[in-house]
DNA sequence: CACCTTAATATTGCATACAACCACAATTTC
DNA sequence: GAAATTGTGGTTGTATGCAATATTAAGGTG
């Protein structure tokens, strides 16, 4: 029944209702859904190639996330933060996500070790070549390693709810070139750290990392 | 179209979307849905006199907030918390409720007040009456102001976000005559610490509450 | 008797139809 | 001419039907 348009447009899941998650969250990530931008049900329905039943999941699981803000009978759209917001995220970023690292490091496996550098070379890659717009995804699967191997269910699942409003504030987007290096530098040496099983040393860094970002964000939004 | 087997049982909120999921999260809260019982679609819709469709929202939600987990084609159950889990709960709720109460009590309205003392009341009459089973909403609800009125929005969503099992965990069911004392003489200083605008007062405050609350937990769950 | 296969049943997944609602514009009324 | 009102298009809210999948039970086979 969703095979005459298009062949659904690219399968990021087997089933409709991860699918339409997927593809929203990683439309909101890229940035091609701008913030404030409406989200409209039946719009969303025929592109990714669904009903309007797996997307209405998905835009009540990405409201629920603090992604996207429902108004009743009006409908969706992508939230928008305020400079002030942004402040207070890296505030509560720069108290907990280090000690998440502390906790993780120690715990982490081979591969994602592995795979933390890889997403570290990867950004790098987009870095070089300009993609900035897929920092965000980039960066949010990179901390998402140290705040999922934390081995405290809950501090996962709190840090979890403070990093995804991240990956829609696009921050990379107002680093200087500066800011951008030293930020690589930080995803670096965190690697350096994990690799060594240095929680000490990755919670450091951790802290420094998240200090740096928020005056880079901030500095950018508040003379503009 | 729902008017035939009951008059809407009760109606928590006038839409069903609502209203469904605020019968659901007072079961969840009052115990009557038990941790790994499932949630049955078609039952639930029927009991709360609405169809599946609302009913599937509010799972989704409750998934989402992490109070109910949802297995594919085989539907939703309360989660079940180990020991383990729950004392992680307390240590993270350890490092992050003081702070924001901190932040909060400063920023208290006089009505914000008067609902402390309120509740802190009605959790002591509870207690005295036996019923111990409204506990953990009334508790929840208290928490919650502190929670919200803390003033920075990524704070608020990670508290909430820890918070919420509590709700499910029914942690006042194992809490000595000694210990549920204690802890409503945590809520009276709370409210007198709210009274006085004395941020660092209910910073402390919360701090050996929080503390408290684990060791009973902890010391319940350990010796059976 | 244990084990695999197969049929029946229950439950969820998804699509669709219709009702309720909101926003905005055209029209009427003062 | 301004304000209130009604109409209309579009969007969301909810119910329902059917298809897909899992679970259980029964039956057959080694």
């Amino acid at each position: 029944m969703n095979t005459d348009s298009t062949p659904p447009d690219n399968d990021f899941g087997q089933n409709a209702d991860e699918s339409a998650y997927a593809q929203l969250r990683s439309m909101l990530a890229s940035g091609i859904l701008q913030p404030g931008a409406w989200l409209r049900e039946k719009t969303l329905a025929e592109r990714i190639g669904v009903s309007r039943t797996p997307i209405r999941e998905a835009l009540n699981r990405l409201a629920a996330e603090g992604l996207v803000e429902i108004s009743r009978n009006k409908g969706a759209q992508v939230v928008s933060f305020t400079a002030g917001d942004i402040a207070d995220l890296y505030d509560v970023r720069a108290g907990f996500e280090p000690h998440a690292a502390l906790l993780s490091v120690p715990r982490l496996t081979e591969e994602d070790v592995e795979r933390l550098g890889l997403l570290a070379q990867q950004m790098e890659d987009a870095v070089q070549a300009g993609r900035h717009s897929e920092l965000s995804a980039l960066n949010g699967a990179f901390h998402g390693i140290f705040v999922e191997q934390c081995g405290n269910r809950h501090l996962s699942i709190a840090l979890r709810a403070i990093l995804r409003p991240t990956m829609v504030a696009h921050t990379f987007m107002s680093y200087t070139p500066e800011e951008l290096k030293r930020s690589m530098q930080h995803h670096a040496e965190l690697v350096a750290a994990a690799k060594a099983r240095d929680g000490e040393w990755a919670e450091a860094v951790m802290r420094v990392h998240i200090l740096a970002a928020k005056n880079a964000v901030v500095t950018a939004n508040s003379n503009p």
